[in-house]
DNA sequence: CTGGGGAAGGGGCCC
DNA sequence: TGGGCCCCTTCCCCA
């Protein structure tokens, strides 16, 4: 016989001896500031505290101290309330230290709840924004609007079961990891409106992520300092081994996380590697691909999460970033190059014309045009590009929209661009798939 | 089959 | 923080 409320009260009695540092045989040190746990709880729930305490298991009768500087107080808080409650207070701002934190305490639990998270964050991002366009078709033209606040308002379209619990205040979900990884949820990700990667993407995903390892300087980085004096060296060494096994195991795995570096550049850090190494901050929890910027991680993550948020409004392929959408229109339907596509001579307005072919555009010389004949229409490039760029101050990104397409068509206001967003539905846009530009 | 060119896509970094 | 530019690599198409 079984009695099912046993674990959850067990747990919650070991939580409140936490709390009261009741039996609490283990400190540990976080940027200062000290957390009473019980060493059995931390190695039966995380890899890393396994191995500490199973190599400090002959001196059992000693309290066991260990120091990180490799997140914060904050975030070994969450990680810790995890531990003792199995509930993860999972934010956009806290995910993806939460998920390094996770990764270098060897949490899988915790590590896939994140990377279950992030992708759906993404992906809802994604929907809130198309939904958004969507909605602002009306008011687009006379009001100039800002993009909302992705994550607090996706997550709570979001109706799924077993569903994430909100704090109504900050957008924050507390996921119990259990009932994520044991059920079969899948999550806005997994609904996806994005296409999933075809052969090709994956295949220069996988190629990409081979270019990542060799790129990763981190992943060799201790963090860990423990307080015991008469292990330190070997622990650091330790662990300092086991993280690049680990970072190379994970690459290995290719989805496995391996992310150990985030927030705070450590001692270790700064000493042992040379500045421009040591000021690389954010660690992919993907791959172990490290970069400076938090902006930087966040384009990064769009190509392991697949997500292509800007369409070509032109021939409908959708690009992960702004500058390629921009450069592919550019190139592909404003014929900006002033080269003859025929004989690469240059041409100018006055020594030729773009011509269209289907959505594309390009330029001939006036002698290759004569050549080419009547089956290539000559476009009118002035006004063409005064249809693009209605105001010398106007990005030339602004793109021309007939009349039957604005029925459709968003027209949004992002900083001081003028994006021209379709509005797709969701379903279609998955058979629609990445086709290859017309040629 | 092969080489060249164009396009896509990813990273770094400046504004 | 996002947009945008530059650079580089990879892929694909075509001659």
């Amino acid at each position: 016989m079984e009695i099912s409320s046993h674990l959850s009260d067990l747990l919650q009695q070991l939580n409140e001896q936490r709390r009261q540092d009741v039996f609490c045989d283990c400190s540990i040190l976080v940027e200062g500031k000290v957390f009473k746990a019980h060493r059995n709880v931390l190695f039966a729930s995380s890899g890393y505290f396994k191995m500490l305490l199973s190599q400090n298991s002959k001196e059992m009768s000693q309290p066991t101290t260990a120091t990180f500087q490799a997140f914060s107080p904050d975030t070994f808080t969450i990680i810790l309330d995890f531990v003792y409650s199995g509930k993860l207070s999972l934010s956009g701002q806290n995910v993806i230290e939460v998920m390094s934190a996770a990764s270098f305490l060897q949490m899988t639990d915790v590590i896939s709840v994140c990377k279950t998270f992030i992708k759906s964050s993404l992906d809802i991002s994604e929907k809130e924004k198309d939904r958004y366009f969507s909605l602002s078709d009306k008011d687009a033209s006379s009001n100039r609007i800002e993009r909302p606040s992705l994550y607090a308002g996706g997550w709570q379209e979001e109706s799924s079961s077993p569903q994430p619990h909100f704090s109504p205040d900050q957008g924050t979900s507390v996921i119990s990891a259990k009932s994520w990884s044991k059920s079969n949820y899948h999550p806005a990700c997994q609904r996806n409106t994005q296409p999933p990667l075809t052969k090709h993407e994956q295949r220069k995903d996988s190629i990409k992520k081979t270019k990542h390892l060799r790129l990763s300087p981190l992943s060799e980085v201790a963090h860990f300092k423990s307080s015991k004096p008469e292990s330190q060296t070997s622990d650091s060494a330790n662990h300092a081994s086991q993280s690049e096994e680990q970072a190379q195991a994970g690459a290995e795995m290719d989805s496995a996380p391996v992310g150990y570096q985030y927030g705070q550049a450590s001692e270790v850090t700064s000493r042992s590697f040379p500045d421009d190494l040591s000021r690389l901050r954010f660690k992919c929890p993907y791959c172990t691909h490290v970069v400076k910027r938090k902006s930087d991680l966040k384009r990064h993550l769009r190509c392991h999460t697949g997500e292509r948020p800007y369409p070509c409004q032109a021939c409908g392929k959708r690009f992960s970033r702004l500058d390629h959408l921009n450069s592919h229109f550019r190139t592909i339907h404003q014929a900006c190059k002033l080269i003859c596509r025929k004989c690469k001579c240059h041409a100018t307005d006055l020594t030729g014309q773009v011509v269209q072919e289907g959505t594309r555009h390009y330029r001939l010389c006036n002698e290759c045009l004569a050549e080419v004949g009547i089956d290539r229409l000559p476009i009118d490039l002035e006004a063409e590009q005064h249809l693009m760029s209605p105001s010398d101050g106007e990005k030339e990104s602004r793109w021309h929209l007939s009349e039957e397409n604005r029925s459709y068509v968003e027209i949004v206001e992002d900083g001081s661009v003028d994006l021209v967003i379709q509005q797709v539905d969701d379903s279609e846009e998955e058979e629609k798939e990445i086709k290859p530009n017309i040629r």
